[in-house]
RNA sequence: GUGGGUAUAGCUCAAUCGGUAGAGCACUGGACUGUGGAUCCGGGGGUCAAGGGUUCGAACCCCUUUACUCACCCCA
């Protein structure tokens, strides 16, 4: 054997026993997603860098250090997607959408960011996600907050809804600016990280974990209670809708979004099976985002799940894998029974019937395991005895039961026997 | 980028004071000439993460490196 060659560093292989617990999750997203008229759309892994500088924020950690970044022999600067709203708009825009007027847009698929790997966090991983355009009103906002509850809630998941404004260009600012100063007067009573944070990204402050920073941060000037009238007529009809659909949530005044394009409203769904990445999904609002990135003043609203987060909380709630396996699985006794077998199921599965054999052939006691192994429901023994007579037992593999079967019209036998 | 933990068979783990590598599961063959889960018996499988040091002797002690993992930061 030559050297072996791992997979590379936070990227992970998704093995077949675990596939079927991914293609659940997004089975239902898609069924969920049409109810709510959000349609799929796909787009390239691979986008120009900058793309996300200008979209996602050139100072944000994602841009600056995660990303990756390299040259196309020597002529662009690309990136690997490290996240799906900016490739989504850039389409969204290249294509004109938005003279069919408002769009509900949903997408899935691998994102790239190079950080250090840890539980829920991969630099590989894979987002679920929806970007709606064209409509600023509120009632959007809860409609779609209410459609990842909904989806959530199919799969049995049970979260914690996290609900704020971050206000827009009217209001942050002003509010943004008292906060630095406020932090400012009091950055002997901070941590080192707040201190830092104060002058890169003073919201973050806010969010501090830290026990000493905690008590001084209380009364620290609130976003929520600074809204310009426009954001806070929008935040308090967003929890009406909210109200009226019935979704619980946690006013979070100190929840804040880490990508720079956000605006109003903004949503957190978090879950304790998690460990410290407690975050599942997160969205909000970017309605300055289309014009920024070369296109008409678009209202957007979006949000983005992590799927290896829900496969962590599906798992960690013991939900079953489902699992395809074969109605029947094909023995051979002898010669005449292995061709047998071969044309037998290829007419099964002809006829829709999944069905497998051990094309290794060999002992009967070697193709039962094998038929165990696949998790067969019924096997079928042929040999020249059987091929003569037209007729084999069907044995059901969970009673051990076997009943004598005609192997002409088996297909149909089967799908009956199946029900 | 910073810090903690871990590393022995495909998997989960043992190995006493430093004395030259073991179990269970899994795999494979047989007991069983047309029937899988049980039982019994056998078999294959190891650069003890890598490199260096101490020692008569190292899986074990020391140093370095690497990988994995959890957490910080940040985020989905």
């Amino acid at each position: 054997m030559s050297a072996k060659i791992n997979a590379v560093k936070g990227m992970n292989d998704l093995l077949p026993g675990a596939v079927g617990r991914w293609q659940e999750l997004e089975a239902l997203a898609r069924e969920v997603f049409a109810l709510y008229g959000y349609r799929e759309v796909r787009t390239p892994v691979v986008e120009p860098a900058a793309l996300y500088s200008r979209g996602v924020g050139e100072q944000t950690d994602i841009v600056s250090k995660e990303m990756y970044v390299f040259e196309d022999k020597g002529e662009d600067r690309l990136a690997l997607r490290p996240e799906g709203t900016a490739g989504t708009i850039r389409a969204f825009i290249e294509h004109g959408a938005f003279v069919d007027g408002p769009q509900k847009w949903f997408y899935m698929g691998p994102m790239f960011r190079r950080e250090r790997p840890q539980k829920g966090r991969y630099r590989q991983f894979h987002q679920i996600g929806v970007e709606a355009f064209g409509i600023a009103e509120p009632a959007l906002d809860a409609e779609q907050i209410a459609m990842v509850e909904d989806w959530l809630s199919r799969l049995g998941v049970k979260t914690t809804l996290k609900l704020n404004s971050v206000g827009d260009p009217a209001c942050r600012p002003a509010y943004l600016a008292d906060l630095t100063a406020w932090l400012t007067e009091r950055a002997g009573q901070l941590c080192a990280d707040c201190r830092e944070r104060t002058a890169k990204n003073p919201l973050r402050v806010l969010d501090c974990k830290v026990p000493t920073c905690q008590p001084v941060l209380q009364s620290a000037p609130r976003l929520l209670d600074r809204l310009c009238d426009p954001c806070r007529v929008h935040f308090d009809a967003v929890r009406a809708g909210l109200d009226a659909l019935g979704v619980a949530y946690l006013v979070e005044p100190r929840l804040v979004r880490g990508l720079d394009y956000y605006v109003r409203t903004a949503y957190e769904f978090t879950s304790d099976a998690l460990g410290a990445q407690s975050a599942v999904a997160g969205g909000g609002r970017y309605d300055g985002l289309v014009e920024t990135l070369g296109g008409p003043p678009t209202p957007g609203i979006g949000f983005a799940l992590g799927a290896e987060r829900l496969a962590l909380i599906l798992e960690a709630l013991g939900r079953p894998i489902p699992v395809r396996r074969p109605l029947v699985f094909l023995v051979a006794a002898d010669e005449a029974g292995a061709a047998a077998v071969l044309k037998l199921s290829s007419d099964l599965r002809k006829a829709g019937v999944a069905c497998d054999l051990d094309a290794r052939g060999g002992k009967l006691a070697r193709q039962f395991k094998q038929a165990e192994r696949v998790a067969a429901r019924f096997a079928l023994v042929l040999g020249s005895a059987e091929v003569a007579a037209g007729e084999g037992k069907l044995k059901d593999m969970t009673t051990r039961q076997e009943t004598p079967v005609k192997l002409a019209g088996l297909a149909a036998h089967l799908r009956e026997a199946a029900t």
